[in-house]
RNA sequence: GCGAAAGUGGCGGAAUGGCAGACGCGCAGGAUUCAGGAUCCUGUGGGGUAACACCUGUGGGGGUUCAAGUCCCCCCUUUCGCACCA
């Protein structure tokens, strides 16, 4: 073997024994132990990878080769999320189209990735672009479709006057036109198609609680899916026969309500508004009506205006004027509040701009019926000035008043999700088309599966423009269709899907790519899913994760898989970030991983990158340490060159080998990387001061860099005198009897101070411990001639004594 | 505002309630070398000492404990996510 260390020569060798051994491609069919990593596939934007990548992909790298060494045939497939918005735009800037654009973004994006050295399957590679992948795409939206769990209902969308196009909330900055800023952007309503995911609000909530994902990825979703337990409240209007109904999860506080506050779009609102209120009323709907929604939802202070009409609160027949404001929100609940401005901070707020009265009706400790409210009182506390009610606590009156108010039949308890449909329309070119029909006759018709894919039509006319349809609503040959029924003339859908429906069910792809005639090949899926461990960011905590757990619940409701959560497994990996940033284009910041793998290799570059912190928690992206870990290989290359094979192993380094065994496993099991390659290290110092190492230290040293720095790990191994990959070797298994020293240094402390250290064997009594310590001058010294109250020995730690 | 996480040397970061700062970078001194680079050895939180001893130290303030970076209470700061969800 060569005398340094070259990374360039070794790492182009082993990717190419890799691609020619098919190493890295499992025998999908026939597995003995299947094992299915699974890492978040990238968008492939034109700059290509940066040092974020390089963090998140070895990572999930190491856990698979790391499952491999442990036996396990393991599939780690990668794909791109080549649809979407990101690309259109890039693509209108540069001035080309995404259909020629985005092929050469993918082969750029597959040469630098497979530069990174990952055990990927590329047989197995999907790109949501092509045609082979979003016909299945397509179908999965007509399963959904036959299985009502579609519906195209009016929505809201941000619409720039200016643009004359829709846009996404990205695009509105702070109520402005992302390329118009001066500009205000409008709501606008628009038929659109939905997936009813709230149906399964409380499926996805509930396997929150079994799902070992991170607590933290779990939160966000159980705060995205916002289950609100109340009740629904009706109030007969004040001489007049309508019924106001209202959400509230404060029933408790029922006789504190003063005022009732509709949405400003609430159906009811034309009705209830009294003559003399009416100019007013309409052009305060008119004012709203114009805002876009960030901006409604980011407003400071809140507007309102007075109806004219008044309810009747049915627990004591108080007359309460009804309002509108901006405030209350017309898609969630019942578009419609009771306001009870003591005990809710919105409420309060709104009641002191317009001198409305305030009730208390909770009393914490220490307060009376009538203590004034300096704020909203939000917390526990007692009923008060409630009648019947007074002195039951919260928790009981909640209860309490939503029976009372069932059995007189206005109200009951109600459940409420944050959560919204999901809406799927995009009036976008760079989508898969929606795959339906328009027919004057027949109505709405889904195209026939035999008829999928809906190809999207080639076009350089893609840029959204005034008539404030899709881009496609332009292209006649498109959209003029027969009617699959009647075959009378008729029109196709010409929005496009969500990029969120494309990467929604890809992991259940991967295994099936080979399959040109179903979508998920029921024994693959079967074998593999669900996924064991999947890794990404946790800018996708909420929407990808969501969304995936929905179309697979809903594909096993519909009966093409038997399982109804995707991943048994999900830890997210953390942040790169560099000068305290975020990195990005604007900004400037981005780090392009090029140079250095060109420089140091890419085992040096995976390694550092791991090593620069905690794997879960990502970190500032700094170069300064980098020639450490290039120490550290080129100073394993030189231990193989200088194995001697006669050399005896001394047993301090025996026990150090199967310390590291251990550790590096556990660490390796927990994602903890940064600490695995510190004990790496540790190891190799170990090698050089307790050596010489033999064989089986050094292989074990091999095998536990190897996930690390596949490459060199493979060379070392070759030179060892193997012929097959280290990663066909098994993990060694570590000796419990060997991960403990002989003997143990123990700390001495006198009321709580260091005062000495003694050395004693791992296995000696308590009493041995004590006998030692307490012998030792310096303990002496201070003990002598006293009492000690207290004695406390923690074997393998350390030796308190008290006086 | 709500939710999640985090504050430790010059820097990245280690520490099942048990000797704070592992491992690495950087820095200083030395060895080797014609020189540079590479390599090897030693040292490296702060104060203090000739050297020890000793004192002090994990954002701030209290507390529990023989023992607290770690547990409890209050406060400050930072990052991320969601933001009028009744």
């Amino acid at each position: 073997m060569e005398e340094r260390y070259d990374s360039t020569t070794v790492e182009q060798k082993w990717r190419r024994l890799w691609h020619e051994r098919g190493t890295n491609s499992p025998n999908l069919r026939d597995a003995k132990r299947p094992y299915y990593t699974l890492m978040m596939f990238p968008y492939p934007s034109a700059e290509g990878l940066h040092v974020g990548h390089a963090f998140a992909f070895p990572g999930v790298d190491i856990h698979g080769r790391f499952k491999r060494l442990q036996g396990y045939d393991v599939f780690e497939p990668i794909g791109f999320d080549a649809f979407g918005i990101h690309s259109e735009n890039y693509a209108l800037k540069v001035g080309s189209n995404p259909i020629q654009l985005i092929p050469k973004t993918i082969d750029n994006f597959r040469r630098q990735l497979s530069r990174l050295g990952l055990m990927v399957d590329w047989r197995h590679e999907v790109d949501t672009t092509s045609p082979e992948y979003y016909r299945w795409t397509q179908w999965i939206f007509l399963q959904l479709y036959k299985h009502g769990l579609v519906v195209r209902k009016k929505a809201p969308v941000n619409w720039c006057p200016a643009c004359q196009t829709v846009l996404s909330n990205e695009q509105v900055i702070d109520g402005f036109c992302e390329r118009h800023p001066d500009v205000q952007v409008e709501q606008r309503s628009m038929e659109q198609w939905f997936f009813k995911i709230t149906q399964y609000a409380d499926r996805l909530l509930k396997n929150l609680d079994w799902i070992d994902w991170s607590e933290s990825t779990r939160a966000a979703q159980r705060n995205w899916i916002g289950r609100s337990d109340g009740a629904q409240i009706d109030f007969t209007v004040a001489d007049r026969s309508e019924k106001l109904r209202v959400f509230t999860t404060r029933p408790d506080t029922l006789f504190g309500a003063t005022y009732m506050v509709l949405a400003p779009e609430h159906a009811l609102v034309e009705s209830l508004t009294t003559a003399s209120q009416r100019a007013e009323v309409e052009a305060y709907r008119e004012r709203v009506s114009k805002m876009d929604l960030v901006t409604r939802k980011s407003l400071k202070e809140k507007t309102g205006v007075f109806t004219g009409s008044y309810a009747v609160n049915p627990v004591n027949d108080a007359r309460i004027p009804i309002w509108i404001a901006d405030y209350v929100l017309a898609e969630y609940g019942t578009g419609a509040i009771m306001a009870v401005p003591a005990h809710d901070e919105r409420d309060f707020d709104f009641a002191q701009l317009f001198k409305l009265p305030i009730i208390r009706v909770i009393a914490a400790d220490g307060d009376g019926a009538d203590t004034p409210l300096e704020a909203a009182y939000v917390g526990p506390g007692r009923l008060v000035n409630s009648g019947r009610f007074d002195g039951q606590g919260v928790a009981e009156a909640k209860p309490g008043i939503t029976a009372w108010l069932a059995e007189r039949a206005c109200g009951q308890a109600r459940v409420e999700f944050r959560l919204h449909d999901w809406c799927i329309s995009r009036q976008r070119y760079w989508g898969p088309p929606i795959p339906m029909i328009y027919c004057d006759a027949c109505g709405i018709v889904p195209v026939p599966e035999k008829d999928l894919p809906v190809v999207l039509p080639p076009t350089d006319d893609f840029r959204p423009d005034a008539s404030g349809i899709a881009p496609l609503a332009r292209v006649q040959s498109f959209y003029e269709v027969p009617c699959p029924q009647c075959g009378a003339q008729a029109r196709r859908e010409t929005d496009v899907s969500d990029t969120f429906l494309d990467s929604a069910w890809y992991f259940l792809r991967y295994p099936s790519t080979d399959r040109d005639d179903v979508a998920i090949d029921p024994e693959l899926t079967k074998k593999w899913l669900p996924v064991d461990m999947y890794i990404g960011g946790n800018e996708h905590a909420v929407l990808h994760l969501m969304y995936s757990r929905f179309i697979t619940m809903a594909l096993k409701d519909i009966g093409v898989i038997d399982f109804e959560e995707p991943f048994k497994k999900f830890r997210a990996h953390g942040l790169i970030i560099k000068d305290g940033a975020k990195m990005s284009k604007s900004r400037g910041n981005v780090v392009n991983p090029d140079q250095y793998l060109e420089k140091f290799g890419a085992d040096v570059f995976r390694m550092y990158m791991m090593f620069l912190g905690p794997y879960e928690e990502g970190g500032d992206f700094r170069d300064e340490g980098i020639t450490g870990i290039q120490r550290f290989l080129e100073a394993l290359w030189r231990q193989v060159r200088e194995l001697d094979v006669t050399a005896k192993v001394s047993d301090g380094l025996l026990r150090a080998t199967h310390k590291t065994l251990k550790k590096v496993q556990e660490d390796l099991e927990g994602l903890r990387y940064n600490t695995a390659i510190a004990a790496l290290m540790s190891l190799l110092n170990e090698i050089r001061r307790q050596g010489p190492a033999d064989r089986f230290v050094l292989e074990s040293l091999l095998l536990m860099v190897a996930p690390y720095a596949p490459h060199i790990a493979e060379e070392l191994w070759e030179a060892l005198g193997h012929t097959t990959s280290i990663f066909d070797a098994r993990w060694p298994a570590f000796d419990p009897a060997l991960t403990v020293d002989e003997t143990v240094e123990l700390g001495v402390q006198v009321n709580g101070k260091i005062r000495a250290r003694i050395v004693v064997a791992t296995s000696a009594s308590e009493d041995t411990i004590l006998a030692a310590a307490m012998a030792e001058p310096a303990v002496q010294a201070l003990i002598a001639g006293k009492e000690l109250k207290k004695k406390v020995v923690v074997p393998g730690r350390l030796v308190s004594l008290v006086l």
